[in-house]
DNA sequence: TTAGTTATCTGCGTTTTCGCAGAATTATCT
DNA sequence: AGATAATTCTGCGAAAACGCAGATAACTAA
């Protein structure tokens, strides 16, 4: 089912900012001999919202998008990942939130299982209050979004979203611009809103220069000019 | 400044779920010898929004409400908090988000500074594990908040501000009912609207027999009732 | 290249939410 | 208890956002 292809092991992978390379190097080698690892064509689950995962996905390369769909229908992205970013780990085992995760693109990702995971924890330190650090960071950022969006107007959840996506998923083009190839209904699942709206949006952005289109492709012009739209969330941003 | 009290030890102190119980005994010991407790009287800031914080609070005791204001003035309440629970402490000493904590009662507090606490993560694995899944469990709930709050009506987000609030802070009545004393402003700030819609949507759920109130207190007469309305919602509620 | 499919854009009427303002109610203080 | 202050409630017009629907543009595959 999962293509097949040559493991790269955590001592020659070159992602620096992965948790795992925060662990000695014995438990290193250990989780890397033990670590299951999948490469993902685009478009491709990692792991499907109900099913329970147990154990947690580190990324080597790539990006993804963390989707939870609701009862209605609806789905929402609730944060994208890429290379170093852990997904999946969940803190009470019997909890099942129904979320998943996407391949972006072509996606190398690590799978370390709840036992050898727990192991790790217990065994190295500060593997584990990288992580709980990492956890506490995020759950800050999580709180901000949450507190700034109750604020903002549909446009500034757009602009959001399109410097967030641009910083996580977002590409260079040879003028150092960033460049991004989410879809006006990805961009809406972040913003919290719909596809016209982001439309509508864009459509204002590029009349006032502070974007391009290439096809449906995204171009940001005036990276400066964005963040000013937010220049009140600036803590947040 | 602050009024002075007889500190009650980590080993006489009764709130079991508190994190700090689960260090080692020695650990628990040196804990309370090193921590300062303070009691905070209703309406008293336990640490302002703008003043970085060096450590992290345990409440032993009371309802705290943690708060933050954005460049326009507007207060949100970021989360509400009671005994066993922690606050305050931050994944990078550099992040200076403006976030306060005040008492909605008196609140007995433990503080722990920074070395302290550090000095407890890395001599105390278990304690670490927990934190770290405190966090985890925490950000899942915030990430399930956002999503649902991009999709909830108005009245839904009061109505799951009603819950919310009687969760962490409602007290019960003789008859076994919750009784919630915030005021429309306070459940505006976490439901992300404002005072005259909270109002509204009480006026509405108090016509169809959910609620009733005592002054301007909130009882909840059918819970179940107030449950419903957010069937949608039940994996976040 | 061309036809077909999918995504994006935009106009427009509807619904929801906001926020002011004044009335009513509740709490506080002497 | 009575006066004063603060909060809550509710009506109403304005603003924002939604969502349908049709037009346009961009991709895909033969």
């Amino acid at each position: 089912m999962h293509p097949k292809t040559n493991k790269i092991s955590c001592e020659e992978c070159a992602t620096t900012s992965c948790f795992v390379k925060r662990t000695n190097p014995e438990w290193l080698g250990k989780i890397s001999k033990f670590k299951n690892q999948v490469v993902y064509p685009k478009g491709q689950y990692i792991f499907s919202e109900g099913s329970p995962v147990f154990g947690a996905y580190f990324i080597q390369s790539g990006d993804v998008k963390i989707v939870s769909s609701s009862f209605s229908g609806r789905q929402n992205i609730v944060r994208l990942a890429k290379a170093g970013h852990m997904m999946g780990h969940k803190g009470e085992a019997k909890e099942n939130y129904p979320i998943g995760a996407v391949a972006l693109n072509d996606a190398r990702v690590c799978f370390l299982n709840n036992e050898l995971l727990y192991d790790a924890f217990l065994n190295n330190t500060h593997f584990t209050i990288e992580i709980m650090m990492f956890y506490s960071k995020e759950l800050r950022k999580s709180e901000m979004r949450n507190k700034f969006f109750a604020q903002m107007t549909t446009d500034e959840k757009v602009a959001y979203a399109i410097l967030y996506a641009g910083e996580i998923v977002g590409q260079k083009n040879s003028k150092g611009q960033i460049m991004i190839t989410l879809s006006r209904q990805e961009l809406a699942q972040i913003a919290g809103t719909n596809a016209e709206q982001v439309s509508r949006t864009i459509s204002q952005m590029k009349n006032e220069g502070l974007l391009s289109l290439d096809g449906r492709c995204i171009c940001i012009e005036n990276l400066t000019g964005v963040y000013d739209l937010l220049s009140e969330y600036e803590q947040f941003i």
